[in-house]
DNA sequence: GCTAGAAGTCACCGCCTGTTGACATGGGCT
DNA sequence: AGCCCATGTCAACAGGCGGTGACTTCTAGC
């Protein structure tokens, strides 16, 4: 998404990592990894293609170091007493391309593709569950969790597949109550 | 998956054509459409590649026919105040590879696939959340529709992620407690 | 200003994919 | 029994994929 200009593209091997980098993260919450093709990536980044495999390896690592990357601490960014309404309003109100929401989005879009998974395994240990157990804290934050990740997999995939839940705005209002209620009574 | 010998398949048109559309399902709610295959499909089903694109056109029709004869009337099978125990567990004790649980599993691993995802919407539509709707009934039928769907789908992706949730069997089963109550607090 | 190496470009490879059409053959019907 | 169409087989195609290596070009450091 950098400039397409007939001139060359301006020499800065940090910055053109980023920008692959960002571009695939961009791509990979929005498609399956096996959709996503290394061309796209690098045509969004403005790059040549062959430039993934140099400074990425392959289109596997790529992935990996996305996963790698990945940062969802906006979720845990309130106090205990407000989390309840803080996941639901964002899950519902944050715009679909938000990039608070890139982590959980990029874990639903490939964690079917055989190839993904194990990233998104650790991923989803490493930088969701186990924060989210610690920020939950006693002796059923693993179980609560796991429904709070539910929760919000669940939300994302629903919001992802028909635009808004397919509700108008009073029930996306009473949906939002709803779930705020629901995960405040997982943590409490 | 049937039998391999030497000898040419017998010949039987409705009986081939069922064997390519169950071994679809299966492969499609164990992974993503585009990590999916004809030919992966051709020999689940003992049946030659060629066969697919003859009986349903193309991969994307056979796709779209496995979405069609989904079947996730399981799920509505109880009665109302048995809901949310039911679901809760069906979802963490039903076999993973359960055929109960293809709708749901079919719907989130190809959800990221551009091509797929618009037989999805309407399967999901169609075959999962009009019929939820109506189970639940009343003036807040469709948000709590959509709140269930979510747990459902976010239930699964996660069970589907890591093994059991990376639970014990005292987890495992707190969790299907809560999960009940969670679930039924909805309909009711 | 020159040089060496980093950064970017380009053409191409082998592989795999979905799909097609020509061909072989079994089995129901007359 | 014998025909003939439905059914199954096979080989091949075009296109897209991820990845590679040789080449050009810019630029930092002397």
């Amino acid at each position: 998404m950098t400039d397409v200009g007939a001139s060359p593209r301006t020499r800065n091997a940090a910055a053109t990592r980023a920008a692959i980098l960002g571009a695939a993260r961009a791509r990979f919450s929005r498609e399956a990894y096996d959709s996503v093709g290394v061309r796209d990536v690098a045509s969004d980044a403005g790059v040549d293609p062959a430039l993934i495999s140099r400074y990425f390896g392959s289109k596997e690592d790529l992935f990996v170091e996305v996963c790698n990357t990945g940062d969802p601490s906006d979720l845990f960014d309130v106090e205990r007493d407000q989390f309840g309404a803080h996941v639901a309003h964002m899950m519902l109100h944050e715009p679909q391309d938000s990039e608070k929401l890139d982590c959980f989005l990029i874990m639903l879009r490939s964690s079917a593709s055989p190839k993904a998974s194990e990233a998104i395994r650790v991923m989803g240990r490493d930088r969701f569950y186990d924060r989210l157990d610690a920020y939950i804290g006693g002796d059923s934050a693993r179980v609560c969790a796991r429904i709070v990740g539910a929760i919000i997999m669940g939300l994302s995939i629903s919001r992802a597949l028909v635009a808004d839940f397919d509700l108008d705005e009073a029930q996306l209002t009473d949906m939002e109550r709803r779930l705020a209620d629901i995960i405040q009574r997982c943590i409490d």
